[in-house]
This record gives C-alpha cells, sequence and structure tokens, in this order.
DNA sequence: CCCCGCAAAAAATTCGAAATTAACGACCCG
DNA sequence: CGGGTCGTTAATTTCGAATTTTTTGCGGGG
C-alpha cells in the first residue's frame, strides 16, 4: 500500500520523528525529562539535523517543548492539562462524528463496519488478569475510531483530532488505570456502529461522549490520587 | 517584556520560522510554489539547518507542506479548504467564548473591554477609499479576539484557535475581498465586548458566530467565482 | 553565610560541504 | 512514433565540526 512505498522513501527525519512520538507516547521518555540531543543522537543512531528537526516537528504536537537555547523537554503531564485534553476531544469528536453520519456515504459506512468487526474479534487484554492492553487490539481500536469520524473529510479538525489522540494515549501508557471492564467496551462500540448504521445522530453522540468520559474516568482518578 | 527577551535570546531557525510564518500568510510566498531550500537560504540570509527547522514547524500548522524527498511546498488555498476552516473557527471559538465568559475573572474582562477600546480608537483602513487594511488595526484586531478568548487557559485548544486564524488571515490577504463596511465591524466588537461584560453567553456566542461569518462571506464570494 | 561575578565545561545551535535521491533529457528499441 | 532506460544535472538530506550560548563550579567580597 501507499504506506510500504511511503516508508521506504521516508527521510531519516521522519522515522526519527515517529520513534520519538511513540516513546513519548509510550512513556518510554519520561514527561518533563530533559531531551538531551546527544543521548538521543546515540539512542536513535543519528546525526543532529534529522533529530533536531523530528523534535520541532514533535513541539508543534505539545507532546514535546522546545526552549530556544536550551533544548526539548518531554511534555509534562498532569490533572488540569488531561482535562482540557477529555474536553477538547469529546467536543471535536461529536462534531466530526455528526458531520461524518451527515456526510459519509455508504462506503464510509462499510468501512466503519468492517473495523468494527476486527476490533470485535480481538482480545482486549493480553491476559485477563494483568490489564496488559494487546497491542493488536490498541490499534484496532484506534482504527475503528478514526474510520468513524472519518466520513466527512476534514483537513484541519482531523490533525486537531490526531494529536488529541496521542495525548490520550501517553496519559493511559503512563498512569496504567484500572483496566476498564471488557464488556463494557464491547458494548460501547456496538452501540456505536449501531446508530452510525441507523444514521442516528442523536445516539451516536450521545454513546460517543459518554464512551469517551468512561475511558478517561479511571484515568482522572490516578490523577486526583497522586498528583 | 517577556516578548523582549525572547526575541533577544530567540534562535535563527524561531526567527526564521516567524518570518517564513509572515511571508506565507501575506501571500509574499504564493499558494502552492515550491519553496526552494536555495532560494530560502538567499532570501533570509540563513544556513540549511536552521531553514529546514522552520519549515517543519510550519508544516505542523499545514501552511506549507513536507514531501520526503522532495521539498517543501506552500499550501494550496482552495473554497474546500476555506469552508472548513470556517466551519472550525465557527465551533471552537464558540466553545472558547462560552469557557472564558463562565470562567474568565473580572480582570480578564477588563483586558478585553481595553483591547476592544483600543481596537475601537484606530481606523480599519489606510485610507477610506482604497479598502488597504491598516496593519495596527488589524493588529488590534486580533488581540482584541485572542483576550475575548483567553477568560479560561486551554493549552491545547488555545493552539488550534491559532492555527485557525492563521489561515483565516491568508485567506483574506490574498484575495483581497470586498473591504467590509467599517461601522459594522464596529457594531459587532462593540455588541460583544458588551455581552462579554453582561455575561450574556448566548448574545455573546451569537454575535461572534456571525462576525466570523459576514467576516468570511467576501472571501466565499471570491472563491466562488474564480476557483 | 550568602551573593555576585568570572572562568571552565557542557550543551545547543549553526554552517558548509559530502552523500543521497529525485528530475530531466537524450537515446535506443519495439 | 511512443515508451522505457540510462546518464547527467539539480535538489534535498545528512553529517561532523565550528560557533555560540547556557550551565556549573569556584573564589572573593559584602
Amino acid at each position: 500500500m501507499s504506506e510500504e512505498r511511503e516508508k521506504a522513501t521516508a527521510t531519516l527525519s521522519t522515522r526519527v520523528y515517529h520513534r520519538l512520538r511513540q516513546d513519548v507516547i509510550s512513556g518510554a521518555l519520561a514527561p518533563g525529562s530533559k531531551l538531551a540531543l546527544e543521548m538521543l543522537r546515540e539512542r536513535y543512531g543519528v546525526g543532529m539535523t534529522p533529530l533536531r528537526e523530528a523534535l520541532y516537528r514533535l513541539s508543534a504536537t505539545l507532546l514535546v517543548q522546545a526552549h530556544d537555547q536550551r533544548g526539548f523537554r518531554v511534555a509534562e503531564i498532569g490533572l488540569a492539562h488531561f482535562e482540557q485534553v477529555v474536553s477538547a476531544r469529546e467536543r471535536l469528536e461529536s462534531l466530526l462524528l455528526e458531520d461524518s453520519i451527515r456526510a459519509g456515504d455508504d462506503a464510509w459506512a462499510q468501512r466503519a463496519a468492517r473495523a468494527h468487526a476486527a476490533l470485535d474479534a480481538l482480545p482486549m487484554y493480553e491476559q485477563a488478569a494483568t490489564g496488559v492492553l494487546n497491542a493488536e487490539w490498541q490499534s484496532a481500536h484506534h482504527h475503528f475510531h478514526y474510520e468513524l469520524l472519518s466520513g466527512a473529510r476534514h483537513f484541519i479538525q482531523d490533525m486537531f483530532h490526531a494529536i488529541l489522540w496521542d495525548h490520550s494515549a501517553r496519559y493511559r501508557n503512563i498512569l496504567r488505570p484500572e483496566p476498564l471492564p471488557e464488556d463494557m467496551l464491547k458494548a460501547d462500540h456496538a452501540r456505536l456502529i449501531g446508530a452510525v448504521l441507523e444514521r442516528d445522530v442523536e445516539m451516536a453522540v450521545l454513546v460517543l461522549r459518554r464512551h469517551i468520559r468512561n475511558g478517561s474516568s479511571a484515568i482522572l482518578d490516578v490523577l486526583r490520587r497522586s498528583p
């Protein structure tokens, strides 16, 4: 696919950007920690130039902060910040879902349905007990939500959504909240795709808002317990 | 001010970023045009490194597009794109204004009132006939709208708003639509600050939405006439 | 004892050129 | 005559070192 070709022709700058982004989101690079250039150069095995280019690109998503003449730091996490991420996601995703349902054609609805089927078939946790998320499930989950909101193309708002999603994922990865009951998520997703296929905007938006809030509440608990 | 100090310690990368951004917004660098690195290096009198860093930062705001292994281009303009910018602005600014009025304290309301007074005192056009916008007025206009929406601090949404504002300004600068009647804008601004001081969310949001639509309609006309 | 200023060290920034990749055009072959 | 291939040229990307700036540690007043 086009992804393959893009990877083949990707510059070092772009490849480092993706690895760096992943390391910030996963928590491998801790919030607030200094991003010493020499250390990163070693870590990713590249020169100064692509490294700095990647860091500046990431700084535009607020996952890292750039300070003139004093380098880069991983963005801090905190209750106030996360509340804003959740609130912005709830608002933005509601609007995008509404637009999608109104403007999306049948091909879109089918893509969403397929994404739901794929997600539904996967187990959420590696082993039921541990509460460790299954990487495949995470990817399918992201894809499902992405397809849901992609019925109407929104150049800019899609970018905003991607940024907010990354920030959310970071909090989940770092704070490792109480795992959610798999049944509840499955039910949410089923209701979501159901409402979408019936073109029931009101229901779909309601379910999505609750889905976002439910998924955030355990993280908010952790943040409120230990600031 | 802190601005002064920041300028003093700003890196070349940051200074080039601001100049590049201004040149894209003003239209000095035409939509769709190729950003040849050698040409830009000459134009801004800097080396490759800060230039590329600035270009990547701008690419994160969608004002320029980066293509791996084939350089950078200024983003295209078009009707569909502008409609999305306007729609996103209307939605986002409504939400931010609502939050501002609810959460903003008296100090905020006073800042907004001062910004309005400063704006109201300035003439909108250089000379009434030409329809050329007064640069001072533009800056005061931006500042007024920024203050209006800054009653509640929103790290991420504020960034989104800044991006949308830049895109809007670019269309205005490039397409040079029929100038708006100065009286109408003055009336909009007066109603806005009035509603804010009375903490009338419903009225303020209504006026703001119409203000955005009114300001966009002449630009939409130009886009619809000549794609 | 703390604060200020002054080196020395460390870190970030920037440059110019080398290495890599895409774009262009002439040439050959079907 | 059209389509594809191979040089050649032009452009982008990358590196390593030089430059500039911040940080750190130390000694001398206040």
